[in-house]
DNA sequence: GTCAAATATGCATATATGCGCATATATTGT
DNA sequence: ACAATATATGCGCATATATGCATATTTGAC
């Protein structure tokens, strides 16, 4: 099935309000994943669950900066986020989003 | 195999400035798919090449706008142009990118 | 309760980018 | 050469967001 069909297929149902709606989620989705920072910390996660603190001895980035940067991931969907004390821990949500990348 | 040595295999060999500049490109491609705007274009054209004032009437942007989003679209390497008399035509270069959204 | 460690957040600033508007450029037909 | 059509681009504005800094919040140990 070549991808018109494909396309129209998946889309037919839809209204174009709808549509807008689907258009912003895939937007903001891109969004998280369009800097460098934020890909650096992906990296960084992919190899295995992390708190924040090894994500900043891993990315040398602030730990301000790597605080919000997973919490944005994380509210996206492609982080799980698991607490343990004063400890954080993240990692991959979905294994597509690694491959996709 | 899992994602972890995947990754992994997929890296090892590249020192950390050339990760830094994976870490960017890849960043630039979501980028450009970030916006409802270009995915409204992506939709119009991803059922069939267009040209500029067809994607024009499909979307209801402007004729400034819409050309500047099929350029960056172009630019990122996700759409192909075909120049035809005064007319451009973009069309999908990879379906994998449709698929993706 | 107090202290320390880990994480999150408020604020200011610098940078980037989408959009509207007007205009430039390119190509075809007369 | 001139006009008409299709497309691209320069400019200014408004908005979004990444970052650094300081500070707040949460939790565990004593």
């Amino acid at each position: 099935m070549n991808n018109k069909v494909r396309v129209k297929k998946a889309t037919k149902n839809l209204s174009p309000k709808v549509m807008e709606q689907v258009f912003s989620r895939v937007a903001e989705y891109f969004s998280v994943l369009s800097e460098p920072s934020r890909l650096r910390i992906m990296y960084a996660v992919c190899s295995g669950e992390k708190s924040v603190s090894e994500v900043v001895e891993l990315c040398g980035s602030s730990q301000a900066n790597v605080s919000r940067h997973l919490n944005a991931l994380h509210k996206a969907g492609i982080l799980l986020r698991r607490k343990e004390g004063t400890t954080v821990f993240y990692s991959i949500a979905d294994n597509a989003t690694v491959e996709m990348c």
